[in-house]
DNA sequence: CATGGGATTGACT
DNA sequence: GTCAATCCCATGC
């Protein structure tokens, strides 16, 4: 019997409502890139009614990526170094999107190694703009369509069908920082930061 | 056209 | 704990 073929990636409708409950099912999905592919265990949300968001600004260069249709990726460079990886949500014409902050590594561990320059499984997709180096990401990315890859995020596996999900404040800005729109895998290794996170209530 | 500010990381004290 | 690297883009003159 050979290997089950991979799930089929996560349609444009669930990516199509609203961005703070996307941010908490995608934990547990699969990004892949290229046979390179990680769990994500750690995301946060962003939506153009807060000053956080890069989309608080209204329709730009910049953000046209944003106000566009969702399940996109929403790529940038963030201070000049590193590019960072989200997926666009919500309606078109509502700017919104969840950062992808940590993978837990599942394929292609060693290609993540040599471009990262770093062995500890741990320090090769513990932040945003790390694992957009592992996964061989970059700013023509941005745009793409998650659906059709060749950059894709697929559902959860069965392993992580039940994933505990914790909550906290984001992280790197300095407006809207009250809301507790960050969320991990409970317990994961891999995320980028292990304090300041509470349990989801209710869920 | 000049300026300034980052959704970060890694090296160093 | 501190701090520099580095570049895109929004803003203002």
């Amino acid at each position: 019997m050979a290997l089950a073929a991979p799930a089929p990636a996560l349609k444009r409708r669930f990516y199509a409502r609203d961005v703070v409950e996307v941010a908490q099912d995608l934990i547990g999905c699969v990004v892949a890139h290229e046979g390179v592919s990680g769990v994500i265990v750690e995301t946060e949300a962003y939506h153009d009614c807060e000053p956080a968001c890069h989309a608080f600004v209204g329709l730009t260069a910049r953000t046209a990526t944003l106000f566009g249709p969702p399940g996109r990726a929403y790529v940038y460079r963030s201070y000049g170094i590193h590019a960072l990886l989200n997926a666009v949500c919500e309606l078109e014409g509502i700017g919104a999107a969840v950062l992808i902050r940590a993978l837990e590594p599942v394929d292609g561990v060693e290609t993540m190694r040599a471009r990262r320059g770093h062995d500890r499984l741990e320090d090769l997709c513990s932040g945003p703009g790390k694992l957009t180096q592992a996964l061989g990401v970059e700013l023509a990315d941005n745009g793409a369509d998650l659906e059709t890859g060749p950059l894709v995020i697929r559902p959860r596996p069965r392993a992580w069908r039940e994933v505990a999900i914790a909550c906290g404040p984001r992280i790197g800005i300095t407006k809207a920082v009250e809301l507790p729109w960050r969320f991990s895998a409970a317990g994961s290794r891999f995320v980028s930061r292990r304090s300041g996170v509470a349990a989801v209530p209710g869920r």
